[in-house]
DNA sequence: GAGGTGGCGACCGAG
DNA sequence: TCGCCACCTC
């Protein structure tokens, strides 16, 4: 580190404003260095110092950095920031995240793996219709291993490294040879899965040692974000490329590990010094982010993991205000509590934007969506159903494939018969035969079919015009603009007229669509260009959300930060996830664990965490028990309430007439140390008159001014006068 | 080959 | 509750 230090301009203006531990982890400039950053320590910015100080001090060319992430947020953000921070435009560098950086790098030497430049990137779905399709008559069974759990299997090897002949770990010999099958049929169609990207890289960089060192030698500095994320075969990709210069410096928190259900290693971070001996191990554990509170809480819960490498993060802001803890009757009160607190914070002056509402599963997200709608907050949902995942999209998707890479069977097969062409599964079937026995692509094999007389001439007519459309189009592709071309195909193949002619509520929204595909494409120069972009962002587009609340999965909010959060749905089975704990126990409560301090750890200024005593799943009511986790939570640094009647405290005052929301009826005990009163407490709609006395949980006693349906202006004594819905407040009786 | 219906399992997570 | 798939009928 003194090398660096002595090379570091004085006027390197850009250093100054960084703590010791952040300089020090900019200035590592050589040999193994792991960054050890906790949440809101300032990673982002020692990753965008530290690569605008190799760029300064070092002079080395950006074209020899490694950068990679693993979100294109992330990703994006670097670039942005970066970009900001040197003046200059970050275009072509090797920023971007694993799968990007290894397509690229794919593309260049496709050949030695079998594919073409050209190829294509599968999605899930994709992914999942070929193996049901190698699956139909394979022997397994598929009541067993469904198609997904087969599919799950195969993903685990790719994400250790494994091609099917160096797949170690027992397993099921006819699964292995699906692998190899699938493996096999996706080189075929050119086409690759996720998994794959990186696969084929260590396959190359095996196979090919002259290539491999031209990517050691070209790439001097690696810089990772995220490794803690890191599966196994993105960890052997790093050392491979690392072993050239020797400079590799990792940025990650292990108490931030939550993928291992992708096969992310949490041991890839906890063995570093091993790996790359000589390994400098830096810690941030300043925060700036959140209240003293806010960390005390997420800090005595991570406290409860085995196996961390340990930071003790620290704050110099205030305590704040402690994390609300709130038990509810059932997710529909849950909604409502959310929602008001809400409401409280707009009036405090805290903008839409720095609210956001975390659940640990996307279904959670329906019943806060439907309040918010009530109460007219606006909101956006991240993760939601995307953009390029849409029937639509992926239908003009697969017409744009076809055209740009002809043996795309699976894209061809989607759209043989879509709009309606009269060719069903019993053509389709015969083609694919045909096809196997030409040891052809379906779309060559049609193309040679339709000169024979093996079709039902009517078959035959259709087919024939459809190669015809294909080649036209694929011609058209060289003289005219590929947007013009794309609404050229979707027009003339009738797919447009499909859903014009569609009576469907949706079918207009789904048109419109279309046309935004269309002019998305315009922003790549090639088709190759706009599916790649396509394949590996997926990005969703979103609406002008600028002042709305946030709702997401936890696993989506790794990164950001809001004033205030709300952490709904503590409950076991719920967070945790039963399903985790189901597939690998211990392990996976350690990393709900960490999922719940990252959870925790978005807040700036105040968190809330609800539990409730029912929930709807399935549709059907279910009794829940609190989360461990809210046991968990030291109780200096929260505020725990629960709703009236519920558990042993606010119960007795509230057990009876308590004026909660309405039309609920009869409600099956709580198993959560219930006391015997509180059985069966039937809720009704409780009217309320301008004047009455009431008491409200947070704002204590005060006289209704105003009755608005369920709303009410009540005039409190110790506080100001505030809307209220009725449901939070009880007729007051005992003052 | 198309379209309708009823039963059943899912609802964990990213690129 | 919802969406998918198997099965049915025309």
């Amino acid at each position: 580190m003194s090398a660096a230090l002595a090379m570091t301009s004085p006027d390197a203006s850009y250093l100054a404003s960084l703590n010791p531990p952040q300089r020090a982890a900019v200035e590592a400039l050589d040999g193994p260095v792991l960054v050890l950053a906790g949440a809101g320590t300032g990673k982002t910015r020692v990753l965008t110092t530290r690569l605008a100080h190799l760029l300064i001090s070092r002079r080395v060319s950006p074209y020899e950095i490694l950068a990679v992430t693993f979100t294109n947020k992330a990703a994006g953000e670097m670039r942005e920031r970066v970009a900001h921070l040197i003046g200059a435009s970050v275009e072509g560098w090797w920023l971007g995240t694993f799968h990007a950086l290894a397509a690229r790098i794919l593309r260049r030497h496709a050949e030695v793996v079998g594919l073409h430049d050209n190829f294509t990137i599968l999605d899930a779905d994709d992914q999942l219709r070929l193996i049901k399709q190698l699956m139909d008559g394979s022997g397994i069974d598929d009541q067993r291993f469904p198609a997904k759990a087969v599919l799950g299997i195969i993903q685990k090897w790719k994400d250790r490294g494994e091609e099917p002949e160096r797949v170690t770990g027992g397993g099921e010999g006819k699964i292995l040879t699906l692998y190899r099958a699938y493996q096999d049929r996706l080189k075929t169609l050119n086409a690759a899965d996720f998994g794959d990207l990186l696969l084929h890289n260590l396959t190359i960089f095996r196979t090919r040692p002259e290539i491999l060192a031209q990517y050691q030698q070209r790439f001097k500095y690696i810089l990772v974000d995220e490794y803690q994320d890191t599966n196994v075969g993105q960890y052997l990709w790093l050392r491979l490329l690392a072993q050239g210069a020797r400079n590799i410096c990792c940025v990650g928190d292990d108490d931030q590990s939550i993928y291992g259900w992708r096969g992310a290693e949490v041991g890839n971070i906890l063995k570093f010094e091993q790996d790359f001996p000589g390994a400098q191990i830096i810690r941030l554990e300043q925060n700036y982010r959140s209240t003293g509170h806010i960390l005390g809480a997420a800090g005595g819960l991570i406290a409860r993991n085995r196996e961390r490498l340990g930071k003790t993060l620290w704050t110099a802001a205030e305590e704040g205000e402690k994390v609300q803890v709130r038990g509810l009757w059932d997710s529909e009160e849950e909604a409502r509590w959310v929602g008001d607190e809400i409401e409280a914070a707009q009036r405090k002056g805290i903008p839409a934007a720095q609210i956001a509402i975390l659940v640990r599963a996307s279904f959670q997200t329906r019943e806060f969506e439907e309040r918010l709608l009530t109460l007219g907050i606006p909101y956006r949902v991240i993760g939601g159903p995307r953009f390029y995942e849409r029937q639509e999209i992926r239908d003009a998707l697969a017409y744009l494939r076809v055209l740009h890479q002809g043996a795309d069977d699976l894209a061809f097969e989607r759209i043989l018969n879509t709009p309606k062409r009269g060719i069903g599964p019993a053509t389709v079937q015969q083609l694919h035969t045909a096809a196997r026995a030409l040891g052809v692509p379906l779309f060559e094999a049609i193309a040679r079919l339709v000169e024979t007389e093996d079709l039902k001439p009517k078959v035959r007519s259709t087919l024939r015009g459809l190669i015809e459309d294909f080649l036209r189009w694929r011609n058209q592709l060289q003289t005219i603009a590929h947007p013009q071309v794309a609404g050229m195909v979707l027009d003339e193949s009738g797919y447009t007229t499909m859903w014009q002619q569609d009576k469907s509520p949706e079918a207009p929204g789904r048109l419109e669509n279309l046309k935004e595909l269309i002019s998305a494409m315009a922003e790549f120069d090639t088709l190759a260009a706009f599916l790649e972009h396509v394949s590996l962002v997926m990005e969703q587009v979103e609406g002008a959300g600028n002042e709305a609340v946030t709702l997401m999965t936890l696993h989506a909010a790794k990164g950001l930060e809001f004033d205030v959060v709300f952490l709904p749905g503590w409950e076991e089975g719920i967070f945790p996830s039963s399903r985790s704990l189901d597939e690998s126990g211990e392990r996976a409560l350690q990393e709900e664990r960490r999922l719940a301090y990252v959870g925790l750890t978005r807040a700036r200024k105040k968190a809330y965490v609800g539990y409730t005593a029912r929930r709807r799943i399935h549709g059907q009511w279910e009794d829940a028990l609190p989360s461990r986790f809210v046991a968990e939570l030291p109780k200096e640094h929260i505020m725990s309430e629960t709703s009236r009647g519920m558990f042993a405290d606010g119960y007795g005052r509230w057990a009876t007439n308590s004026g909660y929301g309405s039309g609920f009826g009869e409600r099956t005990n709580f198993s959560y140390n219930p006391p015997a009163r509180a059985v069966s407490v039937t809720r009704r709609a409780q009217a309320y008159s301008s004047g009455q006395r009431v008491f409200h949980d947070k704002f204590g006693y005060g006289t209704v001014t105003q009755v608005d349906g369920d709303k009410l202006t009540i005039s409190f004594d110790h506080s100001a006068a505030k809307q209220v819905m009725a449901a939070f407040v009880a007729p007051a009786d005992g003052e």
